[in-house]
DNA sequence: AAAATATATATTGCGCACAATATAATGTTG
DNA sequence: CAACATTATATTGTGCGCAATATATATTTT
């Protein structure tokens, strides 16, 4: 019969994806804003309050976070403006940024416990859906990654 | 047992949604840099070959793309100094600018035709696991729109 | 038809995201 | 130890992505 258009719009995986991520940051935009964090900020603090030891090397944020010095560097100046984090140059190692959360970055992470929970409902999903689902993007992003 | 803490980055769709639409669109980059399209910009083309009328108007790439103008405007204006689409305001309603391909434009499209099943196989999954995780993809963008 | 409303696009301003480049500090090697 | 290579971060430039606002045209209401 009719050879598929494999060029149609709604057939790509990735444009799914590309709008499912707008979607969803939109959906996080008004629980974060009033916080007075942005999506990429709040990745930040999830580290921060994750790893809630001595503070953690810029270069650590971008590798758990995937993202290069070109995007977090004005990113965690713009949160140590908003004195969410100190950027302080390591004694051991000159080059080395150690990034650590003030107690008004502390302090966010009450305010912010209840996004998850708020996001999970508005997915609709149950929790064995959700889990699934997260498995096949983890393969996905795995293979992904592996053909960089 | 110990409480789960929902606040973990590794925890969270969200991130890996994020994380995977970056990665997917650096697989994308050396193909779509070798025929002089950005991403989004390849979005827009794809619009415009499978609708292979006589153009479409700013709204229609807005709602298909789910773009708002601060975006599409000056991305059609740089795709029309690359000469891969023109502009024209329609005599009809006045307001509205109508999008067409160049020849430029039409040509890419033979260009682009191996784009898709590059990509395919570069997801490692079965024809049946991307339909699968397709469908999933779009459940979940339905509800998460449902509740912007 | 004048006034009010709605629609289609454009503009401004800000924050990513990343390639490419720069800079300074550290490590390594002959 | 001096030359070279590596590492960690910063900077520059370009292109989204979107909220907020502006502008011009069209439609509806009175």
């Amino acid at each position: 019969m009719i050879e598929d258009n494999l060029l149609a719009l709604d057939k790509q995986l990735c444009f799914r994806i590309y709008s499912l991520n707008k979607t969803m940051t939109k959906l996080y935009a008004p629980l974060l804003k009033s916080i007075g964090l942005t999506y990429p900020q709040y990745l930040v603090m999830l580290v921060l309050w994750e790893e809630n030891n001595s503070g953690v090397p810029v270069k650590h944020l971008t590798e758990r976070l995937d993202l290069d010095t070109g995007t977090l560097s004005p990113l965690l100046k713009r949160m140590e403006q908003a004195e969410l984090v100190r950027r302080v140059r390591s004694q051991s190692d000159e080059r080395s940024v150690t990034i650590t959360q003030t107690q008004k970055g502390e302090a966010l992470r009450e305010e912010a416990a209840c996004i998850p929970e708020k996001l999970f409902h508005q997915t609709g999903m149950s929790v064995e859906e959700l889990s699934d689902l997260q498995g096949k993007l983890d393969m996905l992003l795995a293979t992904a990654r592996s053909k960089l």
